[in-house]
DNA sequence: ACGTCATTTCAAAGCGCTTTGAATGTTCGC
DNA sequence: GCGAACATTCAAAGCGCTTTGAAATGACGT
């Protein structure tokens, strides 16, 4: 069924039904009624290519997630901040439109999505700390909203970030307090842009309480559970052993938790465990007892935040940049403690 | 930059043009290497909305993710799957289009895509017992794959799915190898099919060694690392606690084993535990040595042989239903023991 | 040189929609 | 009863591509 089959059915010419479906006020109430009644019984959904190639909208999202070689995986993160994304994209009638890109052909990559024109406007996952993205996409003048940020990219963009380096800073000095003073770092990769503000928040915290950062504490890789339990494992076998964990993801931190079981330690008394927890709907961190000390920030509420600062940007064209910074709770749980 | 503009550039027509960049034959090997060449420097990509109108053809999946009011949250194996998946189509040229769909709209949110025409071809995620989308989508006409299946659909369809009768039956009969009587299984939602066939074939293997399955180390819920804790915690307080749990996720399976320890027990020697693992690139079951003993069965390799098969139902038209089934391995790792 | 045939190129129609600019009905004041 | 003003409706063009059917060009045998 469309347009033109139905206007015939109708009677009517394919424009007046197109206004009456697009609520012009130009049509009789009558007549709208009748189109909307004939639309619905015959189930016609207009042509969502046509109608892009006639208005020159798309009204898809584009989400790019780049893969490498060394790194196949899709986040896990991902799947709620989609979620939560959907829920606005839902509201509004956009559809999302997912791309798996490999990062030696990410230029290519962009260009050929903007000339494709099957999406209005990108959200930027996973952004490194001098991330060619960025300029990339202003120069092709694509509607974009980056989660996370760059930090060595002085272009201004649109973005929504978490304050990682607060959130760190506030778990360092959190341990710091408790009496910790051997404190191990489990970080994601740091040329991510999230894991380097970690990491420097991290040791600067240290650094303000003349604690120097002990390389052999902080380990950085990609943030599975067995990097966690391996990270953990090692050091705790070391002959100056962390007293306490900052962790990066609660996955990693369930690594971590293995390897202080596996020693025959036990989390909370005899070592602490702090982690960033990202509040994924598949692994809380316990419902009424958090059973990390974390650091909270919900990725679902972050994807359905990006998503309204991209339609807006796409609504309203030449509009400023907008960016927004949001902090994460220090969610106190029974995985820290006093240092022995 | 568009046909019209590039074919004015190389002072050809649109027809020749447009021919020498899709391969056809009667166009001079000259004349395609200007062409090709011009493309590229000039960044020309076809407007896909375009070709998609002419061609009748969108080269794009739909995952249509459904989504309940209880069950807000995007299943973690989700990611996997996509990333399986995608790399069929990146090879093919298609995208992936997701759609969130609450289960209250599902019909009507089928016929919109269908007549939408933003897809060619549909992968069904989560399949229910009688799952009214399989009729619906044969009557769609609009190819698709299911991944799992759903038994109380007698209509013939396309699928791919894990063998869970085999892998659950094998696990259970493994733990009732090694002495255990009183197995517990941690399920996931038995209107989801893969959970109801777990079931079953736990009971029946149960049954067949004369031991009725008690209803009270039965749980079925959205397999989250809490439901496992909760589950597992509450069980183990019990008068007649189980020795064994039979597990249908890792993240389940990672809060089975927090409650566990938090009884001061052993996992392995004092309570085993066996879990399905989908292999998840995050949440690996140890790398060496698997922590679980598990039924192990990739979620990434069903993402990419689904998207096979849905490509090659797309391409012809007609051809016969395509069904495969995946058997797990098992894994045997240190979560299990002799019962005491 | 001419017709024939194969090779290469082209103009124009069409995919299903929106939107412009024009045409038709209706209503109203006088 | 007539023109103005308004409310409805319409035919046709255009979005950027593919594809059909026709035209131009070249190669070749006679």
């Amino acid at each position: 069924m469309n347009l033109k089959q139905l206007s015939q059915h109708l009677n009517l010419s394919q424009t007046t039904v197109s206004r009456a479906l697009n609520g012009f006020p130009e049509v009789s109430e009558k007549t709208r009624e009748r189109v909307l009644q004939a639309a619905k019984s015959l189930n016609y959904s207009p042509n969502s290519r046509a109608k892009g190639l006639a208005t020159g909208r798309a009204h898809a999202i584009g989400h790019v997630l780049p893969i490498s070689d060394q790194h196949e995986m899709v986040n896990p993160i991902f799947g709620d901040f989609i979620a939560g994304a959907g829920q606005t994209y839902a509201k509004e009638g956009y559809e999302v439109v997912i791309s798996l890109v490999r990062d030696t052909e990410q230029e290519q990559a962009y260009r050929s999505i903007r000339s494709r024109g099957n999406v209005d406007g990108i959200i930027v996952h996973g952004p490194r700390m001098a991330d060619d993205r960025i300029p990339l996409l202003s120069e092709l003048g694509l509607p974009f909203v980056v989660h996370g940020r760059a930090s060595d990219v002085t272009l201004p963009y649109s973005w929504l970030d978490t304050n990682n380096s607060r959130a760190f800073r506030r778990a360092t000095d959190f341990l710091l307090d408790l009496g910790h003073r051997r404190i191990a770092l489990i970080n994601g990769l740091e040329f991510m842009d999230f894991a380097f503000r970690r990491r420097e928040s991290y040791v600067s915290a240290l650094t303000d309480r003349g604690i120097a950062a002990d390389p052999t504490l902080m380990r950085s890789d990609e943030m599975t559970e067995v990097f966690g339990y391996r990270s953990a494992r090692d050091m705790l076998r070391d002959s100056a052993p962390p007293t306490a964990f900052l962790v990066s993801s609660m996955i990693t931190a369930i690594g971590v938790r293995r390897a202080i079981h596996e020693a025959g330690l036990q989390m909370g008394r005899d070592v602490s465990v702090i982690t960033h927890d990202d509040d994924l709907g598949y692994l809380k961190n316990g419902h009424d007892v958090p059973i990390f000390t974390a650091t909270r920030s919900s990725v679902r509420s972050a994807g359905a935040k990006a998503a309204e600062m991209l339609l807006h940007l796409i609504r309203n064209p030449g509009s400023p940049h907008l960016t927004q910074l949001m902090e994460a709770e220090l969610i106190i749980g029974s995985s820290t403690g006093p240092a022995q």
